[in-house]
DNA sequence: AGACAATGTGATAAAATGATAAAAAGTTAC
DNA sequence: GTAACTTTTTATCATTTTATCACATTGTCT
């Protein structure tokens, strides 16, 4: 199985190495980047990294400006990494979508359980089967079941459905499932989603109803 | 059988050819490298060293950098060459995969003994015979038998099927593929990988279809 | 109910991908 | 050195997927 990438983002070399070493122990793929702007260079170009873990004080671009620039396309999970966890610092963060904060110095072991809360929080722990409602999406082998049967999908139908079911419940407006499910440079019709979704609908049977739209937004899964 | 691949890395010349005199006895193949980057230039252009001996102390990349760099690709075994171990390099080097310490000095036949302790402990796994669906995969003979009719393949064709069959049921892009079947530095054609899965299945016949295509990913084989 | 806007549908065009065959390049064995 | 064989590249064709559009339908608001 491909290791799940994280991307390490911190001007301190040494830093970036002792925050690498843990992670690459359980089993990460690390990614790393000295600042702000080889941060986005690297996030963009990389669709599934699962975690970014970022500096607050950076040269040239701070950790709140490339959070900020993450969250116009992407919702991966965000951990900052800050000299002392003040509250405004919260507070900002907390606005940004941040989702974890640790206070440096820290112990490499509250890294790691951290970063392990968090993507079991996020869901992103994706080597295995998920299922729900009598969906099973199975991220290994490519392959979706219909309560036990294989259901056909393309390339674009299985990524849909899986960020659907990666989002349960939450409205997902048409721009948010163009940043993720395509590719972050895509800008051609947001509309190009309701053939898909009208595809994917089809393709579930009576499953396709728990894909519901959302007037005037988007669309939602739902159970 | 070829002889097996041992990666030297030491910045001593004199330590090198000890270390590759007694091991060319033993009948392995002893390549050698005099600092980390040539070390991770040599092990990433052979596809089949079994083993890395890894001197701590060197100039430009030390001996644990060289492990990490190296463990974010394979899960080869790797044996440390440490002036003295202490107990923080154990730790270190646990946490980084090392499989065996070896303290300098030592003497030819510890290390010899050693080398061949890890070669048992972790190549225990694959020299056996792979059964699935009727498709016999011998490994030491390098040989396939269809329900027990031995069928002929090329090099290529072996081991992209051996490939397969290590990851039954698993969706494998053609980049995983190239990367893993051929050479680390391989940038050819991924359509070569067609050419080589139409020969694989008319050699295997009606089990031919066990290859199966995942539009717009690559391929996977089930049973 | 009627107007307006958003969404669903089906057809079709455009793009991407896969299969196949055949030629070219590289290897190996004699 | 050459013949036999393996591997890689190239070209072409068939197929599948994806994007877009026009129009039908549905939902929302007054």
């Amino acid at each position: 199985m491909d290791k799940r990438k994280i991307l390490v983002v911190d001007d301190e070399q040494r830093m970036r190495i002792l925050v690498s070493d843990f992670l690459s122990k359980k089993n990460f793929q690390v990614l790393e980047a000295g600042d702000g702007e080889e941060a986005l260079e690297v996030f963009f170009h990389n669709k599934d990294i699962v975690l970014v873990i970022l500096d607050v004080m950076m040269p040239k671009m701070d950790g709140w400006q490339v959070c900020r620039e993450i969250r116009q396309y992407s919702q991966v999970p965000i951990m900052m990494l800050t000299a002392k966890a003040n509250e405004k610092d919260e507070l900002l963060g907390f606005e940004l979508g941040v989702d974890e904060y640790i206070a440096k110095p820290f112990s490499p072991k509250i890294l790691v359980a951290r970063v392990e809360a968090v993507l079991r929080r996020t869901n992103a722990i994706d080597g295995e089967v998920k299922e729900i409602g009598g969906i099973s999406i199975d991220q290994a082998a490519h392959e979706v079941r219909l309560d036990g049967k294989v259901v056909e999908l393309s390339f674009k139908e299985f990524e849909l459905l899986n960020y659907f079911i990666s989002n349960q419940g939450v409205a997902l407006s048409r721009e948010r499932i163009l940043n993720n499910v395509w590719n972050y440079d895509y800008f051609g019709d947001a509309r190009t989603i309701d053939t898909h979704v009208k595809k994917l609908r089809s393709k579930l049977g009576d499953k396709g109803e728990y894909i519901r739209t959302v007037w005037g937004m988007g669309y939602k899964f739902e159970v």
